[in-house]
DNA sequence: GGTTTCCTGGACTGCTTGGTCCTATTTCGG
DNA sequence: CCGAAATAGGACCAAGCAGTCCAGGAAACC
């Protein structure tokens, strides 16, 4: 996880305010444009602009653009966590999954399904082409499933999700529905795939339900 | 769906059979290369070298590199198409679709949960960079949709399916976990989410099943 | 068999891109 | 306030890229 070995050869580095600062623009920069245009599409003069930076400050900040692209698969799974953290550490019903799902559907059709998930679109895009990117986005997208499974755990243990189902299971399932529905509604331009997979994967895990509520399954 | 209209403003032309086989090498490498490496990080000297053709065959066929992966977008969908079409135009029983589904399962097994779907990988890459590919990936997803809804149909009309369910919300369920356990099949270099993703599909196609219990075997 | 049209080969070009370098300015410890 | 290191600016470079061009074959039609 540490990212310090790169240091330059005179390992003594000074940082300042304004290093940092600038750094963090480069890398916000590089998130907006890569999202939206692709990571391969994205060029480090598109990031020079946008970030108002130069030349200087980009090889000064990251080795080369691996380097950055690197970074930002870090950046932004850590953008990614934190806004999932927020939306699911306190999750112990039913129904925080779905205003979880809700929350995710409305965030996607504001932009009427397009760029899809920042992580998945990544993932396709650099997974056979930069293995540590591959494996840092692995580690986040399993970081993911784990604040899912663990609020169906929470779940689990207060009795209202039952025994034998699998949490892990069922939020790898969960996650699966989501990246392809991210997917579906990017490729048509309609958010509608994307709610009918999440409620798929929702209604499955509403069949662990101790006491099933609502329609009767079968 | 024709594309005869990009002909030169001479438009009568003769095609031999020679120019044709020189265009479909042209496409297969294409294929290869861009499954492997994705469709920007693949040059045209790439693709002329492994195809054995040179520069001025290239934009004999195609007008330019965005014409080449259009025209790629729909080699690549008929191939597919015509793959689906074959496992899923007799479906008729759940365990067919079972059957359907080690099949994708196997396959992905082959190279580690690598290169991902071909059709998924592209939707990702190009939806929001052109838009006449990403209109045309979309048609065939919802063909291929279609192909599943079609055998789920046929089951309903044998009374194996019940009335209730919605053949075409169960296909999308279904395509959205495939492409979605494609994707994190890929990250992970592990084909048990595609596998739990699947599994979890069908098994919520199963729930809708007119006798639910185990699963009959025809 | 001759001519027209298609097909092929590969050298060539101009631009974009990632990456380098040198100089100027700011920051900061002492 | 002084020197050393960090930060910044931006011109510059070489490689790689998509795309052009033209001359020489190969088909096909008469």
């Amino acid at each position: 996880m540490s990212d310090e070995q790169v240091a330059a050869p005179t390992n003594r580095r000074r940082i300042s305010q304004r290093g940092i600062a600038t750094r963090d623009r480069i890398l916000e920069a590089a998130n907006r444009l890569m999202l939206v245009r692709g990571v391969n599409a994205t060029t480090l003069d598109d990031i020079r602009e946008a970030s108002q930076t130069s030349k200087s400050q980009l090889y000064h900040h990251f080795a080369d653009k691996q380097e950055l692209v690197r970074a930002l698969v870090k950046y932004r799974g850590a953008l990614v966590l934190q806004r999932e953290r927020a939306g699911l550490e306190r999750l112990r019903s039913f129904s925080g999954l779905v205003r979880w799902r809700n929350a995710l559907v409305q965030a996607n059709s504001l932009n009427n399904g397009k760029y899809g998930c920042g992580l998945g679109s990544m993932a396709l895009e650099l997974s056979d082409q930069d293995e540590q990117a591959r494996s840092s986005l692995s580690e986040t997208f399993a970081a993911w499933e784990k604040l899912i499974s663990d609020g169906l755990h929470r779940m689990q243990d207060s009795g209202l999700l039952r025994q034998d189902a699998d949490p892990e299971k069922l939020a790898t399932g969960l996650m699966a529905a989501l990246q392809g529905g991210y997917l579906l509604a990017n490729a048509s331009h309609n958010i509608a795939p994307m709610e009918v997979a999440l409620d798929m994967a929702l209604e499955h895990i509403r069949s662990f339900l101790a006491q099933p509520s609502g329609e009767p399954t079968r």
